[in-house]
DNA sequence: CCCTCTAGGATTGTCGACAATTTGCGTCCC
DNA sequence: GGGACGCAAATTGTCGACAATCCTAGAGGG
């Protein structure tokens, strides 16, 4: 009342995250950067040590992590960060393909175009500066960036909701997977193209630009498959 | 070892669901069907008792409808059942619409095509039953078993896990809505085209019926909607 | 009469201990 | 020596109690 408006613009609760969001967040962050590779076990005790917790709010996070599809939980025997398999590569680029398209059109035809289009070209600039400094893994969460703020723009709930565990899933990949043998400038022209036909309005050139964005990531992750087949692919390695 | 194969075939732990997976589920369907309406508060204490039940299992049942979208969670104060506003059904279609166009996709690329159609057929057949006997909730239990089962049979685990929540939304839209003032063989009929367009493999129009299929519904359950716009509309009733 | 402050009740958040289950290893019998 | 049985350690699953926080109602002062 008292205050003048525009002033203290983000003062908080002091405690605004409950203590086991924090926990989820630390653990998918290692997750996402290979801290913790797939297949590990997370030993409830152990992590309450650590994290200096009751198991209690430990295991809220783990349950959070386990329905976002980040761990699995096996009875009585523990808990399990997921391994990636080949066929997971291209589930998770299908997936990824279908919101992200919708996120598109929803971008599109949203009426802010250039508002949005301001936005991605910031995180392509970032992604320019990781190349010019060499830093891949600074490369890849500027590319995850990206897509993350165009699924933001979509301003949809559940489409922003539903890509959070691809994302993550999409960063180990390219941390299991850190040979991507793509050239850089190949790497943020694509995003620059995207861009420039979202800012343009052109649909049929965004979702096309967008469907072979998504099909050069799956031919590099997982040789030999197409988002256009209908199912996953045989293993490569064991044939 | 010494069982013979095909004898005994689905013998299972005692109890293969953790206790908190159960009691999720039956939330869910409280809540799915309108058992447990919009903006309803979830009393921990009173819950575990009705469940007999400690709150520990309960707490993880709980934070796992919350991740999954269904229930919000204010701290220190309760957790609500979600309540659907105008925007939120615009969301949950425009987002169905994307699961299911790659769910479609995916399944007319399989090479399973007249298997799956076999599968969907049974479900529309579940619906004609419904709708002879005058029971719309049956029917739209049907009709909802229809997309599941097209999503289940896209094979991909992550289309699964992302519809799961919006089906269950869906039915909270069909449930709180229920005049849906759609001739029932209409209903019944849109699914039976758009089965024909999977078994044939003609992409083009069966992807274009599903579009038609939402889009219907949207205007159905928030008139003057359209998924077609890229933004969620103006309260209707407000203007 | 209205606003403010305070005390009460109720709910969630956290913790430590106990119970149930699984796995691995050692032992015993064949 | 091989296999099955049984025990023990470790881990998860569950519980009840305590602490922190928030809403509400009522008294007091302006």
């Amino acid at each position: 009342m008292a205050l003048p408006p525009g002033m203290l613009p983000e003062i908080e609760p002091v405690s605004r995250e409950s203590t086991a969001a924090v926990i989820a967040r630390q653990l998918r962050d290692a997750i996402m950067t290979g801290a913790l590779p797939p297949g590990t076990q997370l030993g409830e005790t152990e992590l309450a040590a650590r994290f200096q917790v009751s198991r209690g709010p430990l295991r809220e996070a783990m349950q959070h992590l386990v329905s976002e599809g980040l761990l699995r939980s096996e009875r009585h025997r523990g808990l399990f960060v997921i391994d990636l398999e080949p066929g997971d590569v291209y589930d998770i680029y299908a997936a990824r393909s279908a919101i992200e398209r919708a996120a598109m059109l929803r971008a599109l035809r949203g009426g802010d175009r250039d508002r949005i289009a301001d936005l991605l070209e910031r995180t392509v600039a970032e992604m320019a500066t990781a190349a010019s400094e060499d830093d891949p893994s600074a490369l890849s969460t500027a590319d995850l960036k990206f897509h993350e703020a165009l699924i933001n723009a979509s301003g949809s709930k559940r489409l922003v909701r539903m890509a959070r565990t691809l994302l993550i899933e999409t960063r180990m990949c390219l941390t299991a997977l850190q040979s991507t043998y793509q050239r850089v400038e190949e790497r943020v022209d694509e995003h620059t193209k995207l861009i420039q036909a979202l800012r343009e309005g052109d649909e049929e050139t965004a979702l096309t630009l967008l469907e072979a964005h998504m099909e050069d990531a799956v031919q590099r992750l997982a040789p030999g498959t197409s988002l256009k087949d209908g199912h996953a692919p045989p293993v490569p390695g064991n044939v």
